[in-house]
RNA sequence: GACUUGGUAGCUCAGCUGGAUAGAGCAACUGCCUUCUAAGCAGUAGGCCAUUGGUUCGAAUCCAAUCCAGGUCACCA
């Protein structure tokens, strides 16, 4: 138990002793002490004021009394100001827990909760590359993920492909028009990327069609419908749908091609899916449902036939599930896939990682299946996240300004090898690095320098991505937290020689008391099972980065203070073996969860 | 227009289930490497928490209104 958690249920049963008075342990606030004040923990008790018909002093003080006397091994002293009851905690208890938790290598750990929460994110179309926003989505599914999971759920990691529709068309019609039956072989292009270049020349030849038919005199609206490429694409997509065989081996062919770009792109940011959907295997789901909602009442018919449900009543407007010629729209087919899901994987949570402008769809689709009665309704959660934006403004391809996820990562692992290899030279440390461990190096910096970017601000925020500040070492930053991690280990490997053989654990016995930055950094470093609580149960990776990076810093501070190699006694120098050692383990850990490794020295 | 999300230091962001004098990082300025990794540490400066009103012992935090910015309101996905 935490800490904090501690304090309040102390304080509970503190109140109910002496006052008679039950109380739960979550309706007292527990803050930690501000810096200016004597304590570690403070109780705050205005809100108890007037129930217990108490001044704050007098309760302060009965309280503190209470607990230094009943519980002496948690609190040594109290004091109380204006009706803050400052708690100090006793140094035998940090002790404690820095032993321990550096003993057993199992910090941080929860145990399962017997949940299952399925996380769908990345969600790509096939017919372009992956850019920027699809990494802000990829980051944020996989550690929430691994977040849920390190908070004792089991997890399932989907993604839904939506290999099929009118935009994969386009590519397909732009292939067979000026492709000369090139491939990604014959022309070494990336699979993604060669595809994706059709589907910008299928816009370019749009345009000029449209261009020609408007100076023939026809409206513009009018203009893009009658152009012929757009009608060949559009009569692509019904071959498609009638399953004419040409078309669906291009089609094939040219998802293939986008897969295997896709997968590349996967394996270098580290992302992966225990299971993946593909639309053109779902898209006509959710019909049937659609026909049982009819007989439900759920849904209404049309005079004209198509199906429509009526959320007025909830404050939204009137939707369409089904069309008047009886195919299914995006929704319809969200509905079966949601109920698939379940049948398949019976998970209590079905998170779905989505920019924020489809807020209004969600929505809708968790009311619709909470009005069908499906048992899946009450678990969906949209994990909601802002738009990816440039200091320039938002990304448009239109005006070519998206920034592709490959050059990205690319150029990420580029700088991150420049600023290393200086640092590394500079300094000498290059000659401890083999070859092969350098090129490893950078792309752990680089890439993990780009995951902290993306990942330290909130997700449902729009972000400001500048490139200047996401390359970045200094501060609060990925780099800066590998760097703790790698200076501790060097420490270890030197200093931690022979004191940490297995099962023997490090014994700081003889020592009692605590100096302030050693006590600053085992308070981080007891935050760390809270931290993990908030973030699974808020979906919120930053708070893993926020922590991360401030317990870097605490030790930091630590560091260039106190020396562990000579410290002032050999008791000392165990317990800071210990923080060194557990810090580092809580660094590793923490940073798993963003997806982000830690090199053992930079 | 309706609904919705946001507005905190020059910039990027924490803090928001109400609690003590609002915090980081970057940028600027000052110090600190003969000692375990200076990709570091310590310090200075920088704020009418968009505005106005309300709720109360107490509001950046809750409520209302206003202003500004984004998103959505398709038989598109």
């Amino acid at each position: 138990m935490s800490i904090v958690a501690q304090i309040k249920a102390a304080a509970a049963k503190a109140i109910n002793h002496l006052y008679g008075v039950a109380m739960e342990p979550s309706a007292i606030l527990v803050n930690a002490t501000k810096p200016e004040f004597e304590g570690d923990y403070t109780v705050v008790l205005f809100a108890f004021v007037k129930q217990l018909k108490k001044s704050p002093d007098a309760l302060g003080s009965e309280l503190g009394g209470y607990l230094t006397s009943h519980h002496a091994g948690l609190f040594a002293s109290f004091n109380v100001i204006k009706g803050f009851l400052n708690l100090v905690v006793t140094d035998a208890y940090w002790l404690d827990f820095v032993e321990q938790a550096s003993n057993n290598g199992t910090y941080g750990d929860h145990i399962c909760n017997g949940r299952k929460v399925m996380v769908e994110y990345s969600s790509p179309n096939t017919n372009k590359p992956l850019h920027l926003g699809h990494l802000r989505n990829n980051f944020l599914g996989w550690s929430t993920a691994a977040i849920l999971r390190a908070n004792g759920n089991d997890i399932v990691k989907t993604c839904i492909v939506n290999d099929r529709g009118i935009h994969i068309c386009k590519s397909m019609i732009a292939w067979q028009l000026f492709a000369n039956g090139a491939t990604p072989a014959s022309t070494h292009t990336k699979g993604d990327h060669f595809v994706g270049d059709y589907y910008v020349q299928f816009n370019d030849e749009l345009k000029r069609q449209i261009e020609t038919l408007k100076a023939e005199g026809l409206a513009p609206e009018l203009a893009e419908k009658e152009a012929p490429i757009m009608k060949a694409t559009q009569q692509m997509l019904v071959d498609w749908e009638a399953g004419k065989p040409e078309v669906m081996e291009l089609w094939r062919t040219m998802n293939s091609w986008v897969y295997e770009g896709f997968d590349a792109t996967y394996k270098t940011i580290g992302s992966d899916f225990d299971k993946v959907y593909y639309e053109s295997n779902t898209y006509l789901l959710g019909k049937d449902i659609v026909q049982k909602g009819l007989t439900k009442n759920v849904f209404y018919k049309k005079e004209d036939g198509s199906v429509w449900i009526d959320l007025t009543a909830d404050g939204l407007d009137e939707k369409v599930v089904m069309r008047k010629d009886g195919t299914s729209v995006y929704i319809t087919q969200d509905i079966g896939l949601a109920e698939q899901r379940y049948n398949e994987y019976h998970a209590n949570e079905s998170i779905y990682v989505i920019g924020d402008e489809q807020n209004y769809h969600m929505k809708v689709l968790k009311l619709i299946c909470q009005k069908l009665g499906l048992p899946s309704a009450d678990g969906i959660y949209h994990l909601s996240y802002g738009m990816v934006e440039l200091p320039t403004g938002k990304m448009k391809s239109r005006e070519g300004t998206v920034v592709d996820a490959d050059d990205l990562v690319e150029e990420m692992v580029k700088v991150a090898k420049e600023t290393t290899l200086k640092k590394l030279e500079e300094t000498g440390k290059i000659k401890e690095f083999e070859a092969g461990e350098l090129e490893q190096l950078y792309k752990t910096i680089g890439l993990g320098g780009l995951k902290f970017f993306l990942l330290r601000v909130d997700p449902k925020k729009k972000m400001i991505f500048n490139p200047e500040e996401s390359i970045d070492i200094h501060g609060f930053t990925g780099p800066f937290v590998q760097y703790t991690h790698a200076r501790i280990k060097s420490i270890l490997r030197k200093v931690g020689e022979g004191l940490r053989a297995e099962g023997e654990g490090l014994r700081a016995e003889g020592e009692s008391t605590l100096l302030k930055l050693e006590k600053d950094l085992s308070v981080q470093l007891e935050l760390f099972p809270t931290v993990i609580d908030e973030a699974a149960t808020e979906h919120d990776p930053s708070k893993i980065a926020i922590y991360v990076f401030n317990l870097a810093q605490a030790f930091n501070s630590f560091y260039s203070q106190h020396s562990i190699a000579n410290a002032e006694s050999e008791e000392k120098k165990t317990l800071r073996l210990q923080l060194a050692n557990l810090t580092a383990q809580v660094i590793k850990k923490g940073m798993g969860l963003l997806g982000i490794e830690v090199p053992e020295r930079m």
